[in-house]
DNA sequence: CGGCTGGCGTCGT
DNA sequence: TACGACGCCAGCC
């Protein structure tokens, strides 16, 4: 507890259903400036896959980004939970995106 | 302990 | 708008 992991989890945790936070908020939310690779590293050895919402985080362009279970399944996560994908590309990007 | 890779970001072309 | 190059931080070999 209290590790940088933990606390990226903890974030994540915070972003509500229909809603998605980026790797680069999630990095400056635990204090890395440019930590965005190291999230995404975190999230690829994510220990609780079905308790932290890996797929509730996407590039900040409002591209998906990549998913350790394939784009495709990212995709269909995050439509499940109300979040509109056009082509990798979320739409409405201001609405959607969850800020911290 | 050194070097490479990766679910990326930002800037320049 | 799309693509390429460089930079960053944490793991893995």
């Amino acid at each position: 507890m209290g590790s940088l992991e933990d606390r990226v989890y903890k974030n994540l945790l915070k972003v509500p259903k229909g809603r998605v936070t980026t790797y680069k908020e999630l990095a400056d939310s635990v204090g890395l400036k440019n930590g965005q690779r190291a999230v995404g590293c975190m999230m690829k050895k994510n220990p609780l896959p079905i308790v932290v919402p890996c797929h509730r985080v996407v590039k900040s362009d409002g591209s998906l980004g990549g998913y350790a279970y394939g784009e495709v399944m990212k995709k269909r996560l995050l439509s499940k939970e109300g979040v509109v994908v056009k082509k990798r590309r979320i739409e409405n990007w201001d609405e959607t995106l969850f800020r911290f």
